[in-house]
This record gives C-alpha cells, sequence and structure tokens, in this order.
DNA sequence: AAATTCTCCTGAAGGC
DNA sequence: TGCCTTCAGGAGAATT
C-alpha cells in the first residue's frame, strides 16, 4: 500500500519525465473515485505546463500556473508514464496527456483521489491540517511528547494519525515500533521521553530506508516505469505472524487494533 | 477535544 | 473446478 516511501519514489520517478512538459488532454474512465474527479482538471489544464511536482505526506501535488491538482493514491493506486496510444487495461481510471506520453492512474479498488486544489493547495481542506513531514525539520520527539500530552490513545494510531505527523501508515507504523521496542498497544501519554527519542528516530530511520530502497512492493503497488520495489523483504515484523523476531526469535504476533493488524514482538515490545 | 466506528472497493486467499 | 466467505487497508466522515 502506499505509503510516504512508496508517494516519494512515485514522485521521483515521474518527475522527469514530466516536469516542464504541456497538458495537453484528460481522459477520465472512471469518475468514480474516493470522492468524484474533479471536473475543473478537464476544463483548466489543457494547454498548462507543469512546473512542479510536490508531496505533502502521501499527497502528490501538480502545479500549473492556473492552479494546482492533488493526487493520493489511496491503497491500491499507481501511476506510471506510458507511451501515448498504449491502450488502458482494467481499472485504469484516468489518463493526463502531455504530448507524446500519458501519466495513468491504475486503481483497482478506486480509494484514490484526484481533485482540483486551485491556487493555494497547501490551503486545502485536506492538506490544511496536516501535521510535520517526518523526513523535515519540525518533527523530532519534542513535538511527539507534546502532542501525546494526556492522551489515551494507542500510540500505534497515534503515530498513523496524519494530523500527528504524515505519511506513516500500517506497514511502517509497525516496523518503527518494533524498532524502537515499543508495544503498539501503549498509550501514547504514558511512553517516556527516551522511548519518544528511540521512536522518532525509528520513524525516520524506516521510512529513509524505504525510500532508497525504492519503496516497498506489496500487492498493488507499482513504481512509475512499472518495476516494483523491493523493501518487503527487509520488513521485520510486518505480515511475519508466526515467524520468529528477527532478534531474539520469540513468534510474532499478530492483532487487531483500530480497525488494522497489528503485528509485534511480545518479548522485544513492551 | 478525544476516541471509536463506519465507509468506500475489489483482488487474493482460504474453505468446502 | 468453482463458488462463497473473509480479509486487507488510507483516512475522512460520522458518531459517541
Amino acid at each position: 500500500m502506499p505509503e510516504l516511501p512508496e508517494v516519494e519514489t512515485s514522485r521521483r520517478g515521474l518527475e522527469p519525465h514530466l516536469l516542464g512538459r504541456c497538458i495537453t488532454g484528460i481522459e477520465v474512465r472512471q469518475p468514480k473515485l474516493r470522492w468524484p474527479v474533479s471536473l475543473e482538471l478537464a476544463e483548466f489544464l489543457p494547454g498548462e505546463r507543469l512546473d512542479a511536482l510536490r508531496r505533502r505526506g502521501k499527497y502528490l501535488i501538480f502545479d500549473t500556473r492556473v492552479g494546482s491538482f492533488l493526487i493520493h493514491l489511496g491503497m491500491s493506486g499507481s501511476l506510471r508514464v506510458l507511451p501515448a496510444g498504449v491502450l488502458p487495461e482494467k481499472h485504469d481510471h484516468l489518463d493526463i496527456a502531455f504530448g507524446g506520453v500519458n501519466l495513468r492512474l491504475r486503481d483497482p479498488r478506486r480509494f484514490a483521489a484526484v481533485l482540483w486544489a486551485g491556487s493555494e493547495p497547501l490551503k486545502h481542506s485536506l492538506l490544511k491540517s496536516l501535521g510535520p513531514e517526518p523526513l523535515e525539520p519540525g518533527f523530532d520527539a519534542e513535538w511527539l511528547i507534546k502532542k501525546a500530552k494526556g492522551r489515551r490513545l494507542a500510540i500505534k494510531p497515534f503515530i498513523m494519525d496524519s494530523k500527528i505527523l504524515v505519511g506513516v501508515g500500517n506497514i511502517y507504523a509497525n516496523e518503527a515500533l518494533f524498532r524502537a521496542g515499543i508495544h503498539p498497544e501503549r498509550a501514547a501519554g504514558d511512553l517516556n521521553k527516551a522511548e519518544y527519542g528511540h521512536l522518532a528516530q525509528a520513524i525516520v530511520e524506516v521510512l529513509s530506508k524505504a525510500i532508497e530502497a525504492g519503496g516497498t512492493s506489496l500487492r498493488d503497488f507499482v513504481r512509475e516505469d512499472g518495476r516494483p520495489g523491493y523493501f518487503a523483504q527487509e520488513l521485520d515484523v510486518y505480515g511475519r505472524t508466526g515467524l520468529p523476531c528477527v532478534r531474539c526469535g520469540t513468534l510474532i504476533e499478530q492483532r487487531p487494533q483500530a480497525q488494522r493488524s497489528s503485528y509485534l514482538c511480545p518479548r522485544c515490545q513492551r
């Protein structure tokens, strides 16, 4: 599922193909994604040049002179750049044509979003309340401590909350907590300063390594050029139910938590 | 304000 | 071989 590293991998893969090129057309074959695909895309974008391709959390921001649009990949979305004329396959819901190439969105589960965001995209309702980027200044243990003060919410959903920090989904939340040796069901407000130090560092390391590796490949995620990422083999706990802990050999447990699966080593994580 | 539950969707995997 | 059921999940919206 695309998390921050996968979205950043997509951004880096797409940028050299699309930056500075002019949009020549929009084709929406399936407008019913998480929200209806914004009609403004077809209205405003043809003839405009892509001036920048940015990322905020798991959102990609495409900037043009007349305004910006957002793409969120949901959990099964992927973007690819293809030569014009390649026929769409099942679940290829939308093309944005850039002259001789097409930016194509595929999303079997249709949780993706393609939305117009106007001239100040960071003020869009979906972006304005997002927490700090974990790989940029503004995110550290002190920030987490401040936000966690007094909260009884479990630490795992806490770090998956995009208002606390962006980019951490189920996979990397599990991995970061394992690295930090913290049990996912602990109350966020109960962790001490040292634990938050370890956790902040673990989040940064896990996301950085995943970006270096080119994004985790799981089920539906495909990179912009179609090659899968290869971080999956480096996961310590996610999806390893019943397998031995890489550190102590204790069997990894899986348990439901807030409508998601948590994976943990009951010995290493306290 | 904070916590919890619901919701969208369909492919994959498991059971029989 | 095939049909049915269950699970997976990003994250906003609705509810408590």
